[in-house]
DNA sequence: GTCTATAGGCTGATAGAC
DNA sequence: GTCTATCAGCCTATAGAC
């Protein structure tokens, strides 16, 4: 798979022709990289088949058309990132560790595929959120809620309100990754007066501040020990409202 | 002036014909409205003009175009926010203070301007960030990488990277600002299983979690008292670079 | 499944009357 | 300053050949 955040000029990508998976995953790949740099209406299916080495009239074919390539494209992303934080909701021993993994998560999300933060971003803030993302979105919301209400319960959260805790750390990651582009083109044009962290190390600072900020009460900052409270594994709980 | 928050169904604005001013006015408004909810690609000319209460071809006479509209729109907002936050930063008498002051300017400005989170937002995601507007980004990162700078001197922030003190706190506030609208009208919809905190909440748990996350040590997590370490009122740095 | 050709709508801009 | 009328360009979608 080839690296789409921008290095490349928009060059057409080759395919296997009469392969219908292989015309699908062109034209998904190029509308996620198109769709993410411009938003949907600055996309015309002419570039979107362009870049994907496809005819233009395969979107309409493959996908019903250019809106329906779009929500394809959405929904398998949100799909995939609410499963991984399902996963690590599921696996980790405490709150702190959720909140650790959720984190890694969504580094890894953005190295597999780097315009799911600029598409993601770009659909929440659209004034109707497709009807087929918004029972992933709040999937998300419901994994960030347990794990703050974990967090109370074993004692290395203070009480926070849980969907504060989960705008206030989607917030963060989303707009820092999703400027990321933005900021590599104004930097590399020497317009910045400053030099960019990398994300890993917004990341860290993000865990760093979290944790702390959340700490009941004199914390030393840095105990990942095990958890204070028995936990039993409680695995998927989709959906719920507590 | 109306609040430009969606409740109102697009109706077009009255105003007094042949009065430049008021007709330009009236397209800011439109515009701010408009751009905000769906982006540049997102509207014509017509429904501009329409929501205005203007004719079209003013929009070409008086600002050379849609995409001179659209940026008039960008670099007035993006200047009214830099010039407060600078004002902010030159009074506050601590690090702690100016942190305070700024979150309470950005309530402002949403309450002044209901659109700007979006605008802003939409415009920082844009593969190429406006030239007129760039400047007041740096103004902004400015502030508040002097903020975090006299908040180490003060002793009351430990050592952090200011420009990731600047990415995690315009990062929270923005999208939680931004996509507000969008919330509102899902949950109206009664699409999502939570409710949503207002905004008030949310600025005053990312000024808790911030200070806490920042404090150097062993925090009683609320001491507002005067700065431990004196330091000379010097205003208007602009544009620093250290 | 793929491609060519084309239809039909909408867009942004402006010339010129008032 | 404002408005009407108009134009060329681009857009998405699809019918029908292969």
């Amino acid at each position: 798979m080839v690296d789409a955040l921008h290095p490349l000029p928009p060059s057409p990508r080759q395919r296997e022709k009469h392969d219908p998976e292989a015309t699908r995953r062109a034209l998904m790949q190029a509308g996620a990289e198109l769709f993410s740099e411009r938003g949907f209406d600055g996309v015309s299916i002419e570039e979107l088949a362009d870049r994907a080495g496809v005819n233009k009239a395969l979107i309409s074919y493959h996908f019903r058309g250019k809106r329906g390539l779009y929500v394809g494209i959405l929904a398998s992303a949100f799909a995939r990132i609410a499963e991984r934080m399902m996963a690590i909701e599921a696996a980790a021993p405490t709150a702190r560790d959720a909140l650790h993994g959720m984190l890694r998560a969504f580094a890894a999300m953005r190295r597999e595929r780097p315009d799911f933060p600029l598409l993601f971003l770009r659909e929440v803030l659209a004034s109707g959120v497709e009807p087929a993302v918004l029972p992933h979105i709040v999937t998300l919301v419901g994994v960030s809620r347990r794990v703050a209400q974990r967090g109370v319960r074993e004692g290395t959260f203070r009480h926070v309100d849980p969907v504060l805790f989960h705008m206030g750390l989607v917030g963060s990651l989303a707009f820092f990754f999703a400027t990321e582009p933005a900021r590599r083109r104004a930097a590399a044009a020497q317009k910045l007066p400053f030099v960019m962290p990398d994300g890993e190390a917004f990341l860290r600072y993000v865990e760093g501040v979290t944790l702390r900020g959340l700490a009941p009460e004199i914390s030393s900052g840095r105990t990942p020990g095990p958890s204070p409270r028995r936990r039993p594994s409680r695995l998927h709980r989709k959906g719920a409202r507590a």
